[in-house]
DNA sequence: TATTGTTATACTCTATAACTATA
DNA sequence: TATAGTTATAGAGTATAACAATA
């Protein structure tokens, strides 16, 4: 009879709970800066462009106009954006990292590489290397 | 100044977008079979054990109890898991395949290796080794 | 008429609390 | 008293539909 397969043998499953162990170690290591990996995805793709509207900047993310209204709210609230009417076009709104913003993003990006190093800890840095290359692979 | 990162180095977002592309990628091959890739694991872990209570199935599974019920009320309808008393404690249901359930789970072991060889087929097989490797280290 | 931001609503997923029947 | 299964309920997350302002 056939003996009973490790379910770890699955790369659906290894890929979730490596996400998730991840996604666990990033939010941690960014919650001093009081933002989460979602909040920083986001002032990431805020950072370094021109500036764009709500529903570009939703677009970028891969999320839904109306989801991005809370994220937005939320951020703003914590003060690294802010919203303003666009001069061009009074529909939209114009979203900008505020100088608190990009302090925050500076910080975040060290936090979030040194949890990156932690979680890849666990094997040589050649492997790692190979990882995120073969992932970018699968991805693209 | 700084240009923008591309968010595709990230390895958050690598490693979330692989697991959907894959998720997507199993659920399809698995649709004809009447079963997602959640079920195929309630599936995988019934199989090849000695038969278990539900609570011990869904501890395995790493879900609620209370989510275990609407899972195998799902299954049960479809006919591929079956439900008894336990007759040496009656608080327990014993949870089994079918028959159903065992030819099921064959289809789909072959359904899900096609997935994941699709999913591969993108890289060097070296590199699809490597990448189970690797991620069977950060998992564990 | 179409688009942007917003609000109200609904849907999915999952957990917690409370109930029942057994132990 | 405690445990297994169940049900009712609630919370997070995200989407669709409808609305106001503007193009």
């Amino acid at each position: 009879m056939s003996t009973a397969p490790d379910p770890h043998d699955v790369l659906g499953y290894l890929l979730k709970h490596a996400h998730l162990r991840f996604t666990a170690l990033t939010d941690t290591a960014l919650r001093p800066l009081g933002i989460d990996s979602k909040d920083f995805g986001a002032l990431r793709v805020l950072a370094g462009r021109e500036p764009a509207s709500q529903l570009q900047v939703a677009q970028r993310l891969g999320i839904d106009r109306t989801t991005m209204v809370a994220l937005l709210d939320e951020l703003e609230r914590k003060g690294v954006v802010a919203r303003r009417p666009d001069p061009g076009d009074r529909r939209r709104n114009i979203v900008e990292l505020t100088e608190q913003g990009e302090r925050t993003l500076d910080a975040a990006r060290t936090a979030y590489r040194e949890a990156e190093e932690d979680f890849l800890a666990a094997v040589p840095p050649q492997a790692a290397a190979q990882l995120r290359a073969t992932l970018r692979e699968l991805v693209e």
